[in-house]
DNA sequence: GCTTGATTAAACATAA
DNA sequence: TTTATGTTTAATCAAG
């Protein structure tokens, strides 16, 4: 974490350089040069060091025009040579915008942009925190320009005044004196040198706006009549970008007014039509629109600003209340015009802005940690000569053109993002993208496999539970894991889905179709035993017979019970062929969760079978001889010995569980602990047995 | 191409 | 009657 600030600010490190300038640089004029290679010389102390000149310049020649302001002689004299030379006359109105405009417009991004480019979100927290630096920065230059153009300002007016009087007392000295002409030339020379001046200015401005834009920063760039905030609004709709560009164009107009309104009063409060002026309305392009449309208050037609929200003010620390959004506007330009205060609370928002921005980016490379930390723990049982460990991406990847599946997931806001890192290319890494466009899986984790999925599903429970991507297990595995997650190794159906809900954000949707395939998986595998007690019926698993990865035979039953009446039996009682099943594929080797679950809740062992026919006798020699086979298998193999799954012990358990039966039952002293199902079907194969009598199996 | 397994949908039955 | 639960069947698809 501490290396990502560092990182960030190595890479804002041109950003910095730039911004730095001007904020730690304090007064321009005591910015040691040294302090800099001189290639750091940054194009705002270009920028600032020319705009001192011309305004070196434009003092010269405005005391000269206020001079001849107060001869009205030399006025006139001036205005002849004015028509003389229309360049010049034009050149002279091109004095006074430009001063107004090029200094006094913010050429940084506004509050209201910056709130808007905020909440649009379109940048990356890096380009962000750069933008945010450089408008920082940016801000702090204008706002410094601001201070020393006022100080400019006073110094000239005083000299103004000092001119006045010494020009009152030449005019005295020199009625008679022929310097007219002379005057008048020097006048002209200095306002084309204070119209170069004024044009190295605007290039300089606009070099460091093209620098700005080369380092990926959004300004306005006056002159620039298509899209000067491309750079930011990539991604943005079509009407998101007119509105954002209307909102930025109105107010940046809006704070040309207040700077026209209380800035440097340089210029003559004649109305703008230079073409310098042109240039720059056209440049905000709305601008003249506004003008034209009439009231730039009507301009905001959808009444919606970003700073504007039921009724209130949403400037930090405002929250004052408006009956209309004119009112609004109205506040808006009046409290929070372009001032020292504005300009505080919108670096404090900024700050604000890029500690959340910090914390998105840390949290994110923290996503990304525990992502790459689950592709590590993913990939490390693959290197054991473990078959499977993660479905394969590959099968992910194959069966990932399903998108148009039934189950096909949209994107949602849920999901994670999209793979931070490029592993999102290695294989059993858990990605949004390798997961999440998945449909009906086909391949997952299968049964046959015979892998636990537990340790996937805990190294990766946290992203399970939050991205909605369907696991890739299939439904029997998690059912099974389900159960055996529980602290008895039983569950109802509504704890099962209680657990697919909890444990997979997947399954919080579609209920209707996950819900129907859990309930249809408990069915159709035998590893998945109904009990039922006096509270209900809950579900257990044969973990055995899980193993086995083996499915109810439906229609198989019929073959396999040559007896008429265990074939009309079986026919009858379609849940008993399960419980059947079970017990022949499986004998007796009942799962330790099963007898676990039996033993702990005290569940009387029914009979399934009342073993009452020769054919369920025969049935349970079957069964006694799968149970040695089980027994022997169990001896042999010391894999499977644990005490619960021993079939020794199950033996022994059945033999335990043997004597609570009910005697009424009349049941034969075998228990086969398959089933304790109070169904119809077994109410009817009960009904039957009665009919059929009973005999002991063994 | 066939088989097998997984999934889904649908129909149906039963109990609460 | 509705809902939850459970079973069965058929169809589909993917992998072997």
């Amino acid at each position: 974490m501490m290396q990502d600030s560092g990182t960030e600010a190595t890479r804002n490190g041109p950003a910095n350089q730039n911004g730095g300038a001007s904020v730690e640089g304090g007064p321009r004029e005591g910015r040691p040069k040294s302090a800099t290679p001189s290639m750091e010389v940054t194009a705002a102390d270009l920028l600032h060091l020319q705009q001192h000149q011309a305004l070196q310049v434009a003092r010269q020649i405005l005391l000269h025009q206020h001079q001849q302001q107060s001869q009205p002689q030399q006025l006139q004299s001036l205005q002849n040579t004015g028509r003389k030379s229309p360049k010049a006359n034009d050149k002279q109105q091109s004095l006074q915008v430009p001063l107004s405009v090029a200094m006094m417009t913010p050429q940084v991004i506004t509050p209201q942009q910056m709130q808007q480019i905020l909440q649009q979100q379109v940048l990356s927290p890096q380009q962000l925190q750069v933008l945010l630096q450089q408008q920082q920065a940016l801000m702090l230059q204008q706002q410094q320009l601001q201070e020393f153009y006022k100080k400019q300002q006073e110094q000239l007016h005083l000299q103004l005044l000092q001119q006045q009087q010494q020009q009152q007392q030449q005019q005295q000295q020199q009625q008679h004196a022929g310097s007219k002409q002379s005057k008048e030339q020097q006048v002209s020379a200095q306002q084309l040198a204070f119209q170069q001046q004024l044009l190295q200015v605007q290039q300089v401005q606009q070099q460091h706006l093209l620098n700005l834009q080369r380092q990926g920063l959004l300004t306005i760039q006056p002159g620039q009549t298509g899209l000067p905030l491309h750079s930011l609004t990539q991604g943005m709709i079509p009407a998101e970008l007119q509105q954002l560009w209307k909102e930025v164009t109105h107010a940046h107009v809006k704070e040309e007014h207040n700077n026209g309104h209380r800035g440097l009063d340089l210029s003559s409060p004649a109305p703008p039509k230079n073409p310098l002026l042109n240039q720059h309305a056209s440049t905000n392009g709305q601008y003249m629109s506004h003008k034209r449309e009439g009231s730039t208050l009507e301009d905001h037609s959808p009444h919606s600003h970003p700073l504007y929200g039921h009724g209130v003010c949403k400037w930090p620390g405002c929250e004052a209340v408006f009956d209309d959004f004119y009112s609004f506007l109205k506040h808006l330009n009046n409290e929070h015009a372009l001032d020292d205060r504005s300009t505080a609370q919108c670096r404090v928002q900024m700050q604000v802005v890029q500690q959340l921005e910090l914390q998105l980016a840390k949290d994110k490379e923290r996503l990304q940690a525990m992502m790459t930390h689950l592709h590590v723990k993913s990939t490390e049982p693959k290197a054991i000569p473990q078959p499977l460990n993660l479905v394969s991406n590959v099968t992910l990847s194959k069966s990932a053109h399903e998108a148009s599946s039934p189950l096909s997931l949209p994107q949602t806001p849920t999901t994670p993002t999209a793979p931070l890192t490029p592993l999102s290319h290695t294989h059993s890494v858990i990605t949004a993208n390798s997961l999440h466009s998945v449909g009906p899986m086909r391949r997952r984790y299968s049964d046959k496999y015979n892998m636990p999925i537990s340790p996937d599903l805990s190294q990766n429970k946290e992203f399970y539970m939050n991205a909605d991507v369907r696991p890739p297990f299939t439904y029997a595995s998690l059912i099974r894991q389900a159960i055996l997650e529980s602290p008895e190794k039983q569950l109802t159906l509504n704890e099962i889905y209680n657990w697919f809900t909890r444990m997979f954000a997947y399954f919080r949707r579609n209920a209707a179709t996950w819900k129907g395939a859990i309930r249809t998986n408990l069915s159709l595998h035998k590893c998945f035993v109904r009990v039922e007690d006096e509270f209900g019926s809950f579900w257990t698993v044969d973990d055995d017979e899980f193993k086995r990865g083996r499915h109810i035979q439906r229609g198989r039953p019929r073959k396999y019970a040559a007896d008429e009446n265990f074939d009309e039996l079986l026919v009858q009682s379609p849940a008993l062929v399960k419980n059947i099943q079970t017990s022949l594929g499986y004998g007796p080797t009942l799962s330790a969760a099963f007898q676990a679950s039996m033993a702990e809740n005290n569940i009387p062992l029914y009979t399934t079978a009342s073993i009452g026919s020769p054919t369920l006798h025969s049935l349970a020699n079957a069964i006694r001889e799968e149970m040695n086979g089980a027994m022997d298998h169990g001896n042999s193999n010391g894999s499977d010995s644990s005490p619960g799954r021993s079939p020794l012990l199950a033996m022994h358990h059945i033999s335990v569980k043997e004597e609570p039966l009910d005697p009424e039952d009349h049941e034969g002293p075998l228990s086969l602990v398959t089933t304790a199902n109070h169904s119809p079907d077994f109410d009817h194969h009960r009904d039957y047995d009665d009919d059929q009598g009973h005999d002991d199996m063994l």
